[in-house]
DNA sequence: GGCTATTTTTTGGTCCTACCATATGCTAGG
DNA sequence: CCTAGCATATGGTAGGACCAAAAAATAGCC
């Protein structure tokens, strides 16, 4: 009794696609469009079948593939819920994506490279451009960072929030969502060691060599600064892995 | 007689999760685990979904969702082949994610400014570290981009050639995948347009105050001709917007 | 009348079975 | 030996049924 599907599906170019992603195409559309605004809730997939005259298995694997892009958000028994997703929730996804790049040290290298190469950057750009409020949150930072020393955890997170404000001086939103996703894939390699607070004074240290010469308006200093400040930090980075390269 | 399905599933945490999520986790950790090598074939669906005990349903959507991810190619009549994203495909399917992000001028102004400040500290760089061997590929990049000049195909091949050696002069592989995602990215912006060779010859004349920056070793030099090179291709992708900011 | 508890409805999650479409391998015929 | 046809494997789709959780509607209570 059962009639099975329709006739072969080809779309412009005669490829066959499948039904599923031709329904996810058409939500995606739509959601980008505006049809469907953020925090709405999309059609009952029971709706949806009717509307683009598929099955229920077509439209759950559509719904599926949006959750996955982060372009929905679903809970059991709920309707779908639009989203519409910022740089920090791309990168996120990136990161189990190339998870197996970043499993051996010369992926974790490539990664912490990238970060030298781009906090050097910022530290040059404040130097040649921060302005006083951002040299004062600068130096805010400094000083929480350098109360912080001896407690571990509230250390990381000054140091994290020293470096952040870097991110931020530029005012372009993609940096801070960089130093998300910098901090988030790179916890795991330092996190897991124990340190006296003869590190956190060192590193603090770092901080200070570089607030100072961003705040003298020298950027080959602050650069420079910056990059000692990093690869020392790699040291650390580099001796969480058992094998030597 | 439909018996229906099994109880509630939930995991560790006692957080109900859907089967095809399981099941796709199980898979990724076995892909990313070696058990099933790059270019290897997955099981047929039949396969998993009694080595799992779930239905196929569940076992598409799981496999629906590793393609979507670019884990595994799926081609109808066949099994799905296993792949292992690089940083190119990463950021692929970030290019989509956030195609709302850059739909209007301030977004794609955000990209492109990150991708100034990018190639700004690049050009430094190379007129700091560049080797003799990377020096004479510029500027064969650069000879045969005054070439090109007049053919604004072969032109638009060259320039992105040219940039391209300074990304791959550090010798990090996320580099080149960079500039791959920043030349798809923007240029739906400046193909659009036409122009004369007066405009070839403005930006080849840009490469060459780069070129020669470099192979002075003047990194400030450098940066600066890079940066008035950019912001000037900038008033160009500017202008492909209908409104004014 | 307004608040709470219970029932009904909606809706996502799962399973099953059958069938179609494509790709591959095998086999028989030239 | 090559080729045409058939059988098999496998992904893609449809439809129906049931469960579980959430939401909406209703009934009951104060």
């Amino acid at each position: 009794m059962d009639s099975g599907q329709e006739t072969a599906y080809r779309d412009a170019g005669g490829i066959a696609i499948r039904r599923s992603d031709a329904v996810a195409a058409d939500l995606v559309r739509m959601i980008q469009s505006g049809g469907i605004r953020e925090g709405e809730r999309l059609p009952a997939e029971r709706d949806l079948m009717q509307r683009y005259g598929v099955s229920r298995a077509a439209v759950r694997e559509a719904i599926i593939s949006l959750a996955n892009r982060g372009l929905i958000e679903t809970r059991l028994g709920h309707r779908p819920i639009v989203r519409r997703p910022d740089y920090e929730i791309a990168i996120d996804k990136v990161r189990d994506l190339v998870g197996h790049l970043v499993a051996d040290q010369k992926g974790v290298w490539n990664l912490f490279e990238t970060r030298i190469f781009l906090e050097a950057a910022l530290a040059r750009w404040a130097a040649n451009h921060a302005r006083r409020d951002d040299l004062e949150e600068l130096r805010a930072a400094l000083n929480a960072n350098r109360e912080a020393i001896g407690n571990s955890l509230a250390f990381d997170e000054t140091d994290a929030a020293f470096h952040a404000v870097l991110y931020r001086i530029p005012g372009n939103p993609i940096y801070p969502a960089l130093h998300k996703a910098y901090v988030e894939w790179l916890v795991q390699h330092w996190r897991s060691m124990k340190r006296g607070a003869d590190i956190d004074q060192m590193n603090h240290a770092g901080h200070q060599a570089i607030f100072d010469a961003i705040a003298m308006r020298d950027p080959d200093n602050a650069e420079e600064a910056m990059r000692r400040h990093l690869v020392a930090a790699w040291e650390f980075v580099r001796s969480t892995f058992p094998v030597e390269c």
